[in-house]
DNA sequence: AACCTAAATAAGAATTGTTCTTGATAAGGT
DNA sequence: ACCTTATCAAGAACAATTCTTATTTAGGTT
């Protein structure tokens, strides 16, 4: 037994817990999501592996990708019809995407509030999970957007 | 001037607002999305649509359900990576999909509740939409869970 | 250390859902 | 009737993802 008595599981913990193994490939892109957070695609993932590991396949990322989430390393973002993102934020947060940069963040759920509370759902119904986006401009684009509109009113 | 001073627009009127003529294969369609509230896919759009207008395309539902959406008769709904569904209820909601079923059902909102109550956004970012999505099981298949769970203790 | 077995990978084909292209058809306005 | 533009059907094209297959790799076992 090599498994202290109680702390966090680390990545190879929750592989292994699953009866898979750690390999170049996963660690590698967990690393690439983990190193930056902006949620990238599995194309991007794949560009940013291979600095890495030469010789990967993008069926592997995804195939990579896909471990990950099942063993609770990462969670996929759905972003309407377009290619699927990952994040490794494991807590309890909705996404924000900004319709001007294309940027995505996340939002964290304001203290002891449930997205449960809001809804009304009939008896009965069992919630196993919940996606909860939020689209508009992010305050970078947002501040660009009134500062054009201002320079096109002075004139 | 053949409109009434103030009463909410018809679908034609909200078509022609658009600059877009009512057609038989969007009236069809619209008709379609009214009559059976399910959420369904394009291509049960296109099923159901074919027994009125038999000679429609699938790619003519898929305009006729863009043009429907600009025109904001309808309201599309992503399933995560599945075939994108439509939706008539152009209410505020959230949807629930059923994980054994695979049904779609509407969630309205609570009395005076909003999204932004529950999550806590950066200064200065501006909404301007979202979209909440819950999975678990529906009432009736959470009920024929449990009878079966039952069955097999029983045993 | 060679061996066995199952897991993991690379490469590319296949699939799915959606959009685009093209030429024909239809509808309003003059 | 004519002109202009919107609309349509049909199928090709496309993008994202999944599947297939043969090969490589890694652990565990003698």
């Amino acid at each position: 037994m090599n498994k202290p008595a109680s702390h966090s599981p680390s990545p190879d913990e929750k592989i292994h817990g699953h009866g898979l193994r750690m390999t170049d490939q996963r660690r590698a892109v967990y690393d690439v999501l983990m190193g930056k957070r902006d949620h990238p695609t599995a194309v991007e993932v794949f560009t940013r592996v291979r600095e890495r590991v030469s010789s990967i396949s993008l069926a592997t990322v995804y195939n990579c990708l896909e471990t990950l989430t099942d063993c609770g390393l990462a969670k996929t973002v759905a972003d309407e019809r377009g290619p699927a993102r990952y994040c490794p934020n494991l807590e309890e947060h909705a996404h924000f995407f900004c319709e001007d940069c294309g940027g995505v963040s996340d939002i964290p759920l304001r203290n002891r509030k449930r997205p449960e509370d809001v809804w009304e759902f009939p008896q009965n119904l069992i919630i196993a999970h919940h996606e909860v986006a939020f689209r508009g401009k992010c305050p970078k684009c947002a501040a660009d957007a009134s500062a054009k509109a201002k320079a096109s009113k002075r004139n």
